[in-house]
DNA sequence: ATCATTTGTGACGTGAATTCAACATGGCCC
DNA sequence: GGGCCATGTTGAATTCACGTCACAAATGAT
């Protein structure tokens, strides 16, 4: 049941057709129509306005004083429909203000050096870099892609993987010669440690005892709103922090923090994603340049971590 | 088969709607639809366009940044869409310019006396009203009316009887004494006629005889383009003239012009029409209320010429 | 965790619009 | 003036897009 039946903008396009062209049959040409079918369509159009448009003979088409106006009219907005549908379209080249949102960490050492290859390579697009730790809802908060670390709740965002980082709790050696070294997971009861303020998709720190995988935490003595405060409150000696190993590894080969329960944890990794709303409908070229982009150009390095013969921490690949 | 698939004018719609509203059930309820056909609508416009315009959720729409360009542009060119039908539909008022075409003598001797008061009573009507009494070519000529006398030749117009008029054959009396009165139609064959630079859809003068008509008109001295020339030439005794009573009828009373052959067509009469093109489409309302008033207000008066005992004629009735 | 509301999807039927064929009309050239 | 070509119009058959229906998925609230 076409409830919508008349379709306007079709009429005036064949409309306007006519006139440019002088002829119900040239215009059938040129709009692959019978004559037939503009002849039907442009009677439809004057009844449904209740007047007479084009007075015509066989030989000649005369626009009446309501042609005339209406004439005028529709071209114009014929070409306003075309002009937003081609702003709207996700033309060529990708355009417009993207809006993307990253954790603190990665959006600092990974995705700011990249941008302004990006912003070179499409002129045309400027960009709303928001970087906080905190879970965001995409659609709410008008974001266009957002990097997101660790497990992803299931939904109907897309993710696109651009790597994968180790974890590692580590503390400054002033607190560990203050509190001790733990031995153990459970060791990690008689700790402090440094927590979130935002909801994350796990709950403690995982460690691997045989092939199980166990979940452990030190009581937080603060809890922060993002990794590079994590970061700072571990370097003063604050108390434990699971932190990504991209983020503090430059502190841990300077010898400023300290990876602990090493043993327990070592394939601990989180994956870290670029998620966007998609697959109902056509993604903005924007959008699609911007993660393949990221997609092509992070590379995560993810080194093992070695210790030397001083005790000493370095990374290694 | 819907080869103009795409209403672009519907989506739109729809799709304004939806913003506006919130939400895809609403808009639905509103456009009276299924929420179901909403989805599909906007669906198929991202995919036409080839980008997102709406992200959203169950509980949330949000207007991705085409979406917001998009839907601003909409909500103008829909108002444009609506102002110009609105104003190509024959609405209420008539309005407009009407542009009439008359021959020269019914139209200054009937209609212009009537302009006065239509232009009153349609203040937003504008005329132009041309007095030729050449035959023009209404769609070429962008007239919406014309005002013929005569019989019609068949052709798609529409007429509208507005009154018959007698013609006269006459001469003015210096005419008369010079070149003797024609006693039978025979007769004109030694007499000079005024005659007419357009072809017209008689060719000669029609004259009873018996039951029978037959035609005759005398050889023209002159030819002229409209009656009211016709009439002046006939005044100053350049020749005899087929003319309107309605035209000459106080020429004759005053005895400036004399009736001659009256015997052989006593029911010599024209029709007089209001001619506009009509019936494929609806009229523009100016148009309508033109002819209406025409007919309404138009009286041609018909008089019977009798002649008095002195051989003066008068008109009765 | 369950429920209520909203959006998305597959299959189907409808009907409005287009086509096809035949007819009317007007203009043009000889 | 008359036949021919091109054009616009009409009536009946056809078809293809669009919306509905029923069901599934997902999201936010209680």
């Amino acid at each position: 049941m076409a409830r919508f039946d008349t379709n306007r903008s079709a009429e005036m396009e064949v409309f306007v057709r006519v006139v440019d062209l002088g002829g119900f049959t040239q215009a059938a040409r040129k709009l692959r129509l019978t004559p037939s079918g503009v002849s039907k369509l442009i009677s439809r159009l004057e009844t449904r306005l209740g007047s007479r448009l084009i007075n015509r003979t066989t030989r000649k088409l005369t626009l009446t004083e309501e042609g005339q106006a209406f004439y005028q009219r529709a071209v114009r907005i014929l070409g306003e429909m075309e002009e937003a549908e081609r702003e709207a379209a996700s033309g060529s080249a990708p355009r417009g203000r993207l809006t993307v949102n990253s954790n603190i960490p990665f959006g600092m050492l990974h995705v700011m050096p990249l941008i302004p290859r990006f912003l070179e390579q499409h002129p045309d697009v400027t960009l709303d870099l928001v970087l906080t730790d905190t879970l965001i809802d995409l659609m709410q908060e008008r974001a266009d892609v957002a990097i997101r670390v660790g497990p992803l709740r299931a939904s109907r965002l897309v993710a696109r993987k651009l790597g994968t980082s180790r974890m590692v709790v580590v503390g400054a050696p002033n607190y560990l010669a203050r509190f001790g070294t733990p031995k153990t997971p459970a060791d990690l009861a008689d700790h402090r440690g440094i927590g979130w303020t935002f909801p994350r998709t796990i709950r403690g720190w995982p460690f691997k005892r045989g092939d199980r995988t166990e979940e452990a935490v030190p009581p937080p003595v603060a809890r922060v709103s993002d990794g590079e405060a994590a970061r700072r409150l571990a370097l003063g000696g604050a108390g434990l922090a699971r932190l990504a190993l991209f983020h503090i590894g430059p502190d841990i080969e300077a010898g400023r923090l300290v990876p602990v329960l090493q043993s327990y944890n070592p394939g601990d990794r989180e994956d870290i994603h670029a998620v966007y709303v998609g697959h109902t409908a056509p993604l903005p070229a924007r959008v699609r340049a911007f993660i393949d982009f990221l997609a092509e150009h992070v590379r995560v390095s993810d080194p093992a971590l070695k210790r030397a013969g001083d005790g000493r921490w370095t990374l290694m690949g």
